[in-house]
DNA sequence: TCTTATTATGTTGTGCACAACATCATGCGA
DNA sequence: TCGCATGATGTTGTGCACAACATAATAAGA
């Protein structure tokens, strides 16, 4: 499936099951697997994962407490619908923490680090040619984790994680409604594409603030479309909210 | 709106219990009711709050994703141990937080925020003439979620307030160590009596930018203080070898 | 006496059955 | 046909018994 699970040998016992279901969880949120909205039933999940309903429910804690879910007694455990307001302030605390990343602890840069960056964005501007939402999704989500090693300051690290996965799901859904609009999803790709290679560039140089700053820019500025799409989808793009599926359909994986 | 920690006192069905024991713990934990290092048997927690060990399990799930609690298969619960030489890190962070309170979604100051600022002015007043570090450490807690409130950024309420449990501990634990030193805790009781007071005059002021950067500076020489008084303490946990209070400057009576 | 294998004890993790709760469907009366 | 009470259905929350696991105590052997 991803190489998360592949790079995190989750191989022993409890404690191992727990974050593979937690990361398979977590990933299948961001990418939309499971829609805003839409129920969870942990006996559907305890069945897939080949477990009783009690290590699931643990997951479900954990993620609920991230904001990621909300489980409701009798009713369902629901994925937590994302609104462009509501998030305004998540991507207002995020910027100011990108720019911490470059300040804050900065690791040595070493070449296998600069590999890295590389690889990152040999593959994005291969996935530039290709152009599937979801596969921006996974190698933004894979540049993320490897900006954030830039800071050696760990809760700085655990945070920025969790913001960036409360507000990742955001582009995906824009993207969804912006069907039929090529050019604007393009434009998307190529200025991540030149984020990824700013910064690349400015790992290279060991100038790990100024690999802040670009981060903060374009966090800022992704936000900004983010919202003018938004206030241009409700208005014109999407005719009416979907009365038909009142998003409790249920998204089989996604192999 | 939102139906999170403080102000719920009373609980409905299974939501209540659920906070009414995480946030008793919680506070547990961070009084150093429960010391760091020491064990917690989940049955035992079970009896006291008159329910099965599985919704105790559920709190503390929660608390070991704060970095409070960790759970090891066959050994048991035990509360993390805090260090200060990796609390530098959140200290670093928490010190850039505290500005951004002031920064970000700053709310419009009315009278009965002022009356509150006032209200745990004169109680920080009076709890320096008793001089109990526990009481100490209840009012710090209370003003800081009353500085909490100075932003409408909610993420950065609730990172700041997690953030905030997880170092709030090594201050009492510090005090616990300096028995016999009663001017130097005196000492920390007229620090914070003076960033009470400061605070309280930005917010009165309604510049809530200069309470931010008063914070700030506070946070950073609190942990600066408890750094050398660590240091000390363990270059020398007996009290003669005292390197004529370096680092504690300034001696109480002023005040 | 020391080392090592084995047992004993205690704790968290798991599975399952049932209770509490919310929602939807049904049926009755007007 | 509409309004409303009542039951049916499905979900999460809880309690309890047992498994998995780690450590301490014990005993055997050299």
């Amino acid at each position: 499936m991803s190489e998360d699970s592949a790079a995190r040998p989750a191989g022993k016992g409890a404690r191992g099951r727990f974050e593979r279901i937690y990361q398979t969880l977590r990933t299948r949120i961001c990418l939309l697997d499971y829609a805003p909205g839409s129920r969870l039933r942990e006996e559907d999940l305890a069945d897939e994962f080949g477990v009783s309903r009690t290590p699931v429910r643990r997951v479900l804690v954990k993620l609920e407490a991230e904001g990621l879910l909300r489980s409701v007694h009798g009713v369902g455990t629901i994925v937590t619908d994302i609104d462009v307001n509501e998030l305004a302030q998540v991507y207002e605390l995020r910027v100011e923490l990108a720019e911490l990343i470059g300040k804050l602890s900065p690791i040595v840069v070493d070449e296998a680090l600069v590999a890295r960056f590389r690889d990152i964005k040999a593959r994005c501007d291969r996935m530039v040619a290709a152009g599937d939402p979801r596969e921006f999704s996974q190698i933004n989500m894979e540049f993320f984790h490897l900006f954030t090693t830039l800071t050696a300051n760990e809760p700085l690290r655990a945070i920025s994680e969790r913001l960036y996965y409360q507000t990742t799901r955001i582009w995906l859904k824009m993207a969804s409604r912006l069907k039929g609009y090529e050019t604007l999803l393009y434009n998307e790709f190529v200025i991540f594409q030149r984020e990824v290679a700013d910064i690349t560039e400015a790992v290279e140089h060991g100038d790990l603030m100024a690999a802040g700053h670009v981060r903060r820019a374009h966090i800022a500025m992704s936000f900004s479309r983010i919202r003018q799409a938004s206030g241009a989808g409700e208005n014109a793009a999407v005719p009416k909210a979907d009365p038909s599926g009142r998003g409790l359909r249920r998204n089989p994986g996604a192999g």
